[in-house]
DNA sequence: AGCACGCCGACT
DNA sequence: GTCGGCGTGCTC
């Protein structure tokens, strides 16, 4: 092992990636990967900080261009340690590579100088301007006469526009600094993104199951599941705790997903902690976020509130992470590597010391199988604040209604209850959990599903009339005929919210509809707009797909409808039912959060399927009971160990192809499932194939992984994309 | 980011 | 022909 991969510690794009050096005999035993070294760099050689990010017998070029390390200077210490070890840790768990391991988890260097920013200000008079810029036309400086037109009518300008949307370099900045044209000043701010309401109310009295669970959280450091059903309390919670970490000089993260956090939430962080509490959120620039981050680095804040990525957010003294609705898909990281924030936290807080926190009404399986281990410490707040009972939820059985006679999209039951709230002019949200593209067949006359005899998933029509499993790749011929009933009501089944619109107009023509959902919403604001529209009463009825479930309390909501709550159990992957279960659970907890009772309307056409059964009684306990057997008796996690592995193309044969030979890369220990067609089989123009390493221990698994990555390292791929999925 | 090299205009 | 400054590209 001679040589050692580094990454530039410096903050351009173009040194973003790892250059070779050689490892000197004398460091050799003390070189890792992970390690912070000093290595001479450029022209001039001048010595700059790196990481290493690999090591390797072997060098990419000739050994007479290569350097040598200069000297190791880890600092144990730093800030950065522990996030370094925490980059090594990710790269082994869910693959990639080191490089983008750090990258997620360092905060983004690229914006560095973002920290002060930089403004080209005009030092003399315009009409100078525009006659030194008529000189530099004619001497054919482009790019000093490009900057001069703009300073002829802008007095300042950023900058990153001057370097960047203009492309006038550094070199031509200093020339003109020096001479007097102009003057490069810069400011640094790092201001708090919301300003602190400093109207200060009386705390709210902890309930007594609030109390115990603040007091076992404040006295023992560990591992906490925080099971509470919608609307006991868990904010409360979180701001007790993180108070207690706070007054013994500790700092705290709280994660949200990422569209749930409320102004209302964020108020009562505010009154509590003021300006030592800090919020990033998903629209901030990444010098904004640099900000923040240097803020925490500083010690100028003890809190702050973010999406997954404020994980990363370097404390000095990390005493607590929470992570509310840890069930949250939005945790899931969409690039590689695939982190999942909860995992990645729990090592943060290992690595560090601190206590984890998760949240959640309806604790993910993987989680509540830990819990029910006393791998986190289980609490459970069971008592609404409000003191009300949990809304009353009825089962539309849809089948019913077609025999019935009644071919609408709103069950009887569900009319009659919307006819109700409005004449007693209270308001009323129906909720369609639409997901996913392609279509299941359902028949509407018994509500069977046509599934694959193997796996346990509904079959995906395509458009050449087949019916596949996306698992492993099983087909068959389109059915025309119901094989449970006989009958030839069956189709493939799709619905939209503009329909249930419709339909809600003709059946109430009185009755002020809102509707949202990726169309309504896709202008800036429109979001926040239309939920507040609703919270003013401004309309009665609010349709929409999940998002009008996540998060938002509206107290004169009484009474909530699912539309159609089989659709996101037939998405093709064994999590549906957790999904089905977790979403119809937080949608029935929206009806009822004022004064008056809730009700709601579950409408379906498989009645009997545990997950819809089971919701509706808002039963968690006989939930999780059942799915832990269906995992069990298929291995799924947290059953077993599985990883998820897509191969896309622009080629579908190619797609294939890879996978295949992916496929052959497995070790003994572990079973391969697929190839077959993924679920979303064609994406922007991409042929999507998956396979599934199963596996009954993470160490096999992964170095079947890391197997099947070396392997791409070589393969001869073109345009094929592959990721890895942790399941 | 910083440094060197190549290119082009200006000046002797 | 040479000097000087801008623009581009490379850094193990």
């Amino acid at each position: 092992m001679k040589y050692a991969d580094v990454i530039i510690d410096i903050s351009h794009e173009k040194v973003d990636r790892t250059f070779q050096y050689i490892i000197p005999d004398d460091l050799a035993d003390r070189i890792r990967v992970g390690e912070c070294v000093n290595v001479p760099f450029g022209k001039g050689n001048s010595v700059r900080k790196a990481y290493v990010t690999g090591i390797s017998a072997e060098s990419c070029i000739e050994d007479s261009k290569l350097k040598y390390i200069g000297s190791i200077c880890t600092d144990e210490n730093s800030i950065e340690y522990d996030y370094i070890r925490l980059a090594a840790w990710i790269r082994e768990t869910y693959g990639s590579t080191m490089i983008a391991a750090l990258k997620t988890v360092l905060p983004a260097k690229k914006t560095a100088k973002a920290r002060e920013k930089k403004k080209i200000i005009r030092n003399i008079a315009p009409d100078m301007i525009m006659s030194l810029y008529h000189e530099c036309l004619r001497k054919k400086h482009n790019a000093k006469a490009r900057l001069l037109y703009e300073l002829s009518t802008e007095e300042i300008l950023p900058y990153e526009l001057v370097t960047g949307k203009l492309g006038v370099t550094s070199a031509t900045i200093n020339s003109l600094n020096k001479d007097g044209t102009i003057r490069v000043e810069s400011e640094s701010i790092y201001r708090n993104p919301v300003m602190p309401d400093t109207s200060l109310k009386g705390a709210r009295e902890l309930s007594y199951e609030q109390q115990k669970v603040c007091e076992r959280i404040n006295q023992n450091p560990g591992r906490y599941l925080i099971f509470g059903i919608t609307g006991s309390g868990k904010t409360e919670v979180y701001i007790n705790i993180i108070e207690h970490a706070v007054s013994q000089g500790k700092q705290c993260i709280m994660l949200v997903p990422e569209i749930a956090l409320t102004y209302q939430t964020l108020l009562r962080f505010y009154k509590r902690f003021g300006d030592r509490v800090s919020v990033i959120n998903s629209t901030m620039t990444p010098g904004e976020r640099y900000d923040q981050c240097m803020r925490a680095k500083n010690g100028d804040i003890d809190v702050i509130i973010g999406p997954r990525s404020a994980l990363f957010v370097p404390f000095k003294d990390l005493g607590m992470v929470i992570i509310d609705e840890e069930h949250e898909s939005t945790y899931i990281s969409e690039q590689t590597p695939r982190y999942h924030t909860r995992d990645v936290a729990e090592k943060l807080c290992e690595l560090k010391g601190a206590t984890l926190v998760l949240g959640s009404a309806t604790p993910s399986v993987e989680t509540y199988f830990l819990a029910k281990q006393g791998y986190y410490e289980l609490h459970k707040l069971t008592k609404r604040l409000t003191g009300g009972e949990l809304p009353k939820a009825y089962v539309a059985d849809m089948r019913q209604e077609l025999r019935n006679g009644n071919k609408s999209i709103l069950s009887n039951i569900l009319q009659e209850k919307i006819r109700d709230r409005l004449s007693k002019n209270e308001q009323i949200m129906l909720f369609l959990n639409r997901r996913g593209y392609s279509g299941f067949l359902n028949c509407r006359m018994c509500g069977h599903v046509i599934k694959c005899p193997h796996c346990d998933v509904s079959l995906s029509r395509h458009n050449d009339n087949m019916l596949r499993c996306h698992y492993c790749g099983y087909e068959t011929k389109e059915v025309t005929k119901c094989p449970e009933c006989g009958s030839d009501h069956i189709r493939a089944f799709r619905i939209g919210t503009q329909q249930v619109e419709e339909c809600v107009n003709r059946l109430f023509p009185d009755a002020k509809v809102l509707r949202m959902d990726a169309d309504t919403t896709k202008k800036k604001d429109s979001y926040e707009k239309i939920l507040s529209a609703f919270a003013n009463r401004e309309a009665d009825i609010l349709v929409g797909t999940q998002m009008i479930v996540k998060g938002h309390d509206f107290s004169n909501v009484t009474l909530v409808g699912a539309i159609a709550a089989d659709l996101s159990l037939n998405e093709s992957d064994f999590k549906t039912g957790e999904r089905t279960f977790s979403l119809l659970t937080q949608a029935i907890g929206r009806a009822g959060r004022g004064s008056a009772p809730g009700e709601a309307v579950i409408q379906t056409y498989r009645p009997d399927h545990y997950s819809i059964v089971y919701a509706s009684k808002q039963d968690y306990e006989a939930f999780y009971e059942e799915e832990i057997t269906y995992r069990d008796i298929c291995s799924y996690p947290p059953a077993g160990v599985m990883v998820h592995v897509l191969v896309s193309s622009d080629d579908p044969r190619r797609a294939l192809g890879l996978a295949t030979a992916l496929k052959k890369r497995a070790l003994p220990g572990v079973g391969i499932i697929g190839p077959a067609p993924d679920g979303i089989y064609k994406l922007n123009d991409n042929y999507r194939y998956g396979i599934f390493i199963k596996g009954k221990d993470k160490k096999s698994v992964e170095a079947t992984r890391d197997n099947m990555e070396e392997f791409l390292r070589t393969a001869p791929v073109k345009n094929e994309i592959v990721t890895f999925d942790v399941l």
